[in-house]
DNA sequence: CTCTGGCTTTTAATTTCTTAAACACTACAC
DNA sequence: GTGTAGTGTTTAAGAAATTAAAAGCCAGAG
């Protein structure tokens, strides 16, 4: 996985040398020589020490490394369009492997409903209502948001979606880590 | 920092027993006791043995940061209005501390431009057209899109985006780690 | 009650990482 | 040439993590 260089480079991004680090993050010159190296693997708490030096966190570091290259443009009709019960949704990016993001644009249709049993799943997700309205339920707080109005909120928290009115509702919504 | 409770939610969340998880990942179910007690700091050749059974990248295991509350309900009112150039664009959720989302309805008027000079940064980003055409440059590629059709890329890829029509052009945006 | 099978935790032995110091190399000053 | 100061690498001793096996615990079956 080629962590060594990852920490060289951080470590050169900051313009340190091996000793340098070594005294500012308390971690020994020839422990970083080593694990520059490939040669060992270091503990968290180590590499956390020498992160923490060159201003990066363990999520940024280990983050930046599944990069792959997803670049790329969708017509309209190449968005597929998903349907569980009354909400229809298309996604960007569906088959993008490793991607960070989720995008959707859902349409809930009168009665749309994310069900009984509310949802709940890791990360953050947020959006904006664009026309008709919906209600939105987020642990024991409610709203009825209508056009212009937006949500975000921490996806651990139980949630449920609902049209509860006769015209369809539109959303553009977007989650980190992806839900599916 | 607590990596102990965290691999353990990861753990259970697989519906996996200490010993389960050791038998799949190879790694000593003695092991793993100690270091969902934080009794030791696990070298990161183990850590990831164990994450990868439990299908959690080190990226998102690290990115899942103290969790924070960020939940909150925005009036369209509320949603501040910035404007750059001829690009005007509201956001949601701007205030809340540690989001990892940052979600934008922007509305780019005739001539609107990111600039000359190419965006570039760490993350990924994608958005849905809503109403009018954008040209969206990335790395070599262009594309002029329309109402419906979408993208999504690699914010470390040089971009840019100007509306060369004479009508207004409007597109939800997502991106993450926010940029500002 | 007692046994079995699951779980997590703990202990002693082993392996591995971490440290400190020495090594080798380059560049610059005198 | 020689001395000094910088770089990254390598080595033996010590510290810490990993392993394997044993010890506890709890729930359910007989």
């Amino acid at each position: 996985m080629d962590l060594g260089s990852r920490l060289k480079a951080a470590r050169e991004k900051k313009g340190l040398s091996q000793r340098q680090l070594a005294r500012l993050s308390g971690v020994n010159n020839g422990t970083i020589s080593l694990i520059e190296q490939n040669k060992i693997s270091p503990t968290v708490a180590i590499l956390k020490r020498l992160l923490d030096t060159v201003s990066k966190s363990l999520g940024e570091f280990f983050g930046d490394h599944e990069p792959g290259q997803p670049e790329r443009f969708f017509s309209a009709a190449e968005l597929p369009e998903f349907e569980s019960g009354e909400i229809v949704f298309r996604q960007v990016g569906a088959n993008i492997p490793g991607r960070k993001l989720q995008i959707l644009r859902e349409r809930y249709l009168p009665n749309g409903d994310t069900g009984k049993t509310m949802l709940s799943h890791d990360g953050e997700e947020g959006g904006i209502v664009l026309a008709g309205e919906i209600e939105i339920t987020v642990g024991d707080e409610v709203a009825v948001l209508s056009e212009g109005d937006a949500y975000y909120f921490n996806s651990t928290i139980p949630h449920r979606f609902r049209n509860l009115g006769n015209v369809e509702c539109e959303i553009v919504s977007a989650c980190t880590p992806p839900t599916f």
